[in-house]
DNA sequence: CTCCTAGTTGGTAACTATTATTATTTGCAA
DNA sequence: TTGCAAATAATAATAGTTACCAACTAGGAG
């Protein structure tokens, strides 16, 4: 069975057919997806899923680790099989998401947090803009 | 007369009562506010002013760069007096920004943005938290 | 000064992304 | 199988913000 279905399950949730589907799509997704792009998607294979079920189960498979959400600023948050802490390029016509290997959360950041004794809850860090394949759609032809 | 309305005169715009307020109010400020606070304290003073009115002429100073807009994931954004381009530490409790000097789109992250070909439009840095005031507020007492 | 009008305002409806509510259904352990 | 906690579908509600429009006004031309 796969393995983030499993963990679902070790979880102590419970395999549901619209969890499998939510799974299946991002799975297959090169690019992350919106909850309303998921659900776009799904209601091909299953008209009747309801969008809140689609929320509710992204949420939670980002709670338990499976997913992992990239919060954009003024625009729809993008979720994605979880590959680790990362930052990324976000492409504002496609979705695409390009990773960044560097977190600006060390260094002399770190020390100025520190310094102001502030207790981190969390960061963002995303840079919006076009790749180059939305850029030639637009210049060229 | 202040230097930051002349710059509204300057763009063409009409020096009105309910943009002194805002400014006046911002100026004022120790901390960025979201327009609601903005509205809240400007209504002691003029209770009829409207709630659009705030949002529209936030989003005006800050497009003529007088204002800067700090955008918080999950959160409503909050407006301040432009001092350049920043990015804070914002404490969740009460509101503070606390400015760190630092900019991540630089070194290796411009490097990456180059190989990829991607045109930025915008970034966005920010780490959520609690101030050390806040924290004491928790814990002592 | 007075007049005129483009710019501005207040009030409110609309919107977007998301969460809450609740009656009904279902996965799965016993 | 059965029982029931967990999950779902449908829908209302929420927060933050923008859109709309009829009524008002700042400030330049005369
Ligand atoms: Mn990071
Ligand atoms: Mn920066
Ligand atoms: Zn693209
Ligand atoms: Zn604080």
């Amino acid at each position: 069975m796969n393995s983030r279905l499993q963990e679902l399950s070790n979880c102590g949730f419970k395999i549901t057919p619209q969890r499998r589907l939510i799974l299946d799509i991002l799975q297959k997704s090169d690019r992350p997806l919106t909850a309303e792009e998921t659900a776009e998607r799904i209601k091909k294979k299953e008209p009747r899923i309801s969008v809140a079920t689609i929320y509710r189960n992204l949420n939670l498979l980002v709670e338990i680790g499976v997913l992992s959400k990239l919060e954009i600023a003024d625009a729809a948050a993008r979720f994605q099989i979880n590959q680790g802490h990362n930052h990324h390029l976000l492409c504002l016509g496609c979705g695409a998401a390009i990773k960044i290997g560097i977190c600006p959360l060390q260094g002399r950041v770190e020390e100025l947090i520190q310094e102001h004794g502030f207790s981190v809850d969390s960061h963002y860090f995303e840079i919006t803009g076009y790749c180059r394949e939305c850029q030639l759609k637009e210049t060229g032809k």
